[in-house]
RNA sequence: GGCUGGAUAGCUCAGCUGGUUAGAGCGCGGCACUCAUAAUGCCGAGGUCGGCAGUUCAAGUCUGCCUCCAGCUACCA
């Protein structure tokens, strides 16, 4: 696993005065599985995320708050450290803006740009509001009968600052922008995207202050102690310093620096697309190789937002769902790069036609009949016929087909490809017919399960990156040593091996199953007990079988119907 | 307002450089099977491919106009 060839991808780093959403989750999400896959595919991988800490608001909040600053971004900081672990990414570092190393890399950015002319001392004079963070023109305003002025987008006050304000040269590089975007027509990614990026650059780029003099908390411009860095100069340096900047000689540095992706939000692909790659211009560094903007996700058809109270927190979907499911989830309803809407029932659809059913069930009933009926082993194949070959074939080269799709991010994609493979071993096994074989030729049936056997292990494999809890389940169940599950085992190279002792399987992905009934209390002449969950339901009548508890702690199973029944005689009565 | 991109089966969407019966998943209906997590497979369901007019032997697939929708339109993370 020694790799030659470096992969380095990025998170923004989070602003610590958000509480962690599924945004952010989102974001990580997409880089995580990008990094597990490159690493399972050959490639030294850095994957990197943290957190943006500087910020009048920031400064704000901790005042409010009665702490300094830095005591109250060890605090938040620590939310996304804990949401990274929780949702399993596989980060390598997570750097925080307020680290030593960091200021350090800002000040050496900063003085190059200086040096280079790129930086001047200006003056900065307009209307601002100090609870936006933000400077408004004059036809973003509306005046109130009192005199003062509010910012028609937010109703936020705003008074009339002069302050001195250092300005980089952006302007200086709309063309050398514009050429470098047509040279590198997959920098910016999706094309949409693209286009916008585009058309905002060539209707002209004007000068960028960067500097800030009416707070304190952030990094102190070099040389003028009254100035500190504008947040996104200070913020996109993390890129370089996460790899040893200003030491172009680290070794980290030169390995993975340009980053191979820029993993952002839409909201913000201006600053990575425009301003940060103008940085690195006027400081003669590499530009990284990639931004992707990815698209929002609605809750339920409607817009998220803070007022409506409907912010979904990764946390109790990943503790409702479960892990792999929520991440499957997210990468599998959405072309990635499009706005995507989370519902539970496309949720539900999603856990049990393709999780539990397609993929769970085809492990489960494949799995179960070579113990069943090939002495708890993974049996030897006989000769392939055709059909066998188009089988197998299709599982080898999935690896492949996935690798096209994942090189762009096209996630969604990628989980097409292999759910193909997976809806065709389920249509092989009914063609086949292992169970008939088992009179009619044992010898057939088990290369059939030999073939299947081999289709689970590539998908499993594969699907690693987006579910790494429950495909090392999976590979488990196929006795699969840990060496034995990167790229280079798909295929023929890692064929399973004849006479491999397996274990009796256990279902990888449950149903979710919802129910109105749930977490109901009855009282009957049987005792008192609760419906705890359901354990399957027929689609047809829609009658579920109920997990019940009673006080002791004893566990039954009760029909649905059953219960109506029981309610409607009186029989049960709910508590 | 300007720029860009959309409008295709009940729902969510694929349909590259124009070419015989317009596709997938979900949902729905029927059949088959019984290995499996009440799972799977097969078949089907008469969508004016937003509207109008063109180009062409031939147009969801090109052109024009129209109607809706979305995104972008700078110093806000």
């Amino acid at each position: 696993m020694s790799g030659s060839k470096p992969f380095y991808i990025t998170t923004p780093i989070y602003y610590v005065n958000d509480k962690p959403h599924i945004g952010h989750a989102y974001t990580s999400l997409a880089c995580d599985v990008m990094a597990r896959f490159k690493r399972l595919d050959g490639f030294d991988v850095k994957f990197l995320t943290g957190t943006d800490e500087h910020g009048q608001k920031v400064e704000k909040s901790a005042n409010a708050k009665g702490v300094d600053p830095k005591t109250f971004t060890d605090s938040v900081s620590q939310n996304f450290r804990d949401l990274a672990a929780f949702m399993g990414y596989s980060n390598d570092d997570f750097i925080r803006t307020t680290e030593e190393r960091h200021k350090k890399a800002c000040q050496a950015l900063w003085m190059r740009l200086q040096e280079r002319g790129d930086i001047y001392l200006g003056g900065y004079e307009g209307w601002y509001a100090v609870r936006d963070e933000a400077f408004y023109t004059e036809d973003e305003l509306e005046k109130k009968p009192d005199g003062t002025r509010i910012a028609k987008a937010s109703g936020a006050e705003v008074e009339w600052v002069e302050e001195p304000s250092y300005f980089f040269k952006l302007s200086a590089y709309e063309d050398k922008l514009l050429k470098f975007y047509d040279e590198n027509p997959n920098f910016i990614l999706p094309k949409s995207r693209r286009n916008e990026v585009i058309s905002f650059v060539k209707g002209g780029l004007q000068d960028l202050s960067v500097s800030r003099t009416t707070f304190k908390w952030g990094v102190p411009v070099p040389g003028d102690d009254d100035h500190i860095m504008y947040v996104w100069m200070d913020a996109l340096t993390n890129y370089i310093t996460a790899v040893g900047y200003p030491d172009e000689e680290a070794e980290q540095y030169k390995k993975y620096w340009p980053a191979d992706v820029h993993m952002v939000g839409k909201d913000i692909l201006r600053f990575h697309a425009v301003y940060w790659p103008a940085f690195l211009m006027a400081a003669d560094l590499p530009l990284p190789k990639r931004v992707f903007a990815h698209g929002w996700w609605t809750n339920e058809g409607q817009k998220i937002s803070k007022s409506l109270g409907n912010v979904i927190d990764p946390i109790d979907l990943v503790n409702k769902y479960g892990l792999d499911q929520v991440r499957y989830f997210m990468l599998r309803e959405v072309p990635f790069g499009n706005d995507g809407d989370f519902a539970h029932s496309a949720m539900v659809t999603r856990m049990n036609s393709e999780l539990a059913n397609d993929l769970g069930n085809l492990s489960q009933r494949v799995l179960s009949m070579i113990v069943k009926n090939c002495d708890e082993a993974i049996p030897a194949p006989g000769a392939y016929s055709e059909e066998d070959q188009v089988m197998i074939a299709q599982a080898y080269n999935l690896v492949s087909g996935v690798r096209e799709k994942i090189d762009v991010q096209a996630f969604n994609d990628a989980i097409e490809t292999i759910w193909l493979v997976i809806r065709a071993a389920n249509a092989y096994v009914d063609k086949q017919a292992p169970w008939k074989l088992k009179k009619e030729d044992p010898d057939r049936m088990a290369t059939v399960l030999y073939v299947l056997a081999e289709t689970i292990r590539n998908v499993a494999l594969v699907l690693q990156p987006f579910m790494p809890t429950s495909m090392d389940k999976m590979l488990g169940l196929l006795e699969i040593a840990p060496e034995n599950r990167n790229f280079e085992a798909c295929g023929e190279a890692g064929a399973l091996m004849a006479g491999t002792k397996l274990e009796k399987p256990e279902g990888v992905f449950p149903r979710f199953i919802d129910h109105e009934e749930l977490e109901k209390t009855y009282e009957g002449k049987d005792g008192t007990f609760l419906i705890k969950r359901a354990l399957r339901q027929n689609p047809k009548n829609k009658e579920t079988v109920f997990e019940i508890e009673f006080k002791d702690g004893k566990l039954d199973e009760l029909n649905s119907a059953d219960l109506e029944k029981a309610k409607e005689k009186g029989a049960l009565t709910q508590v």
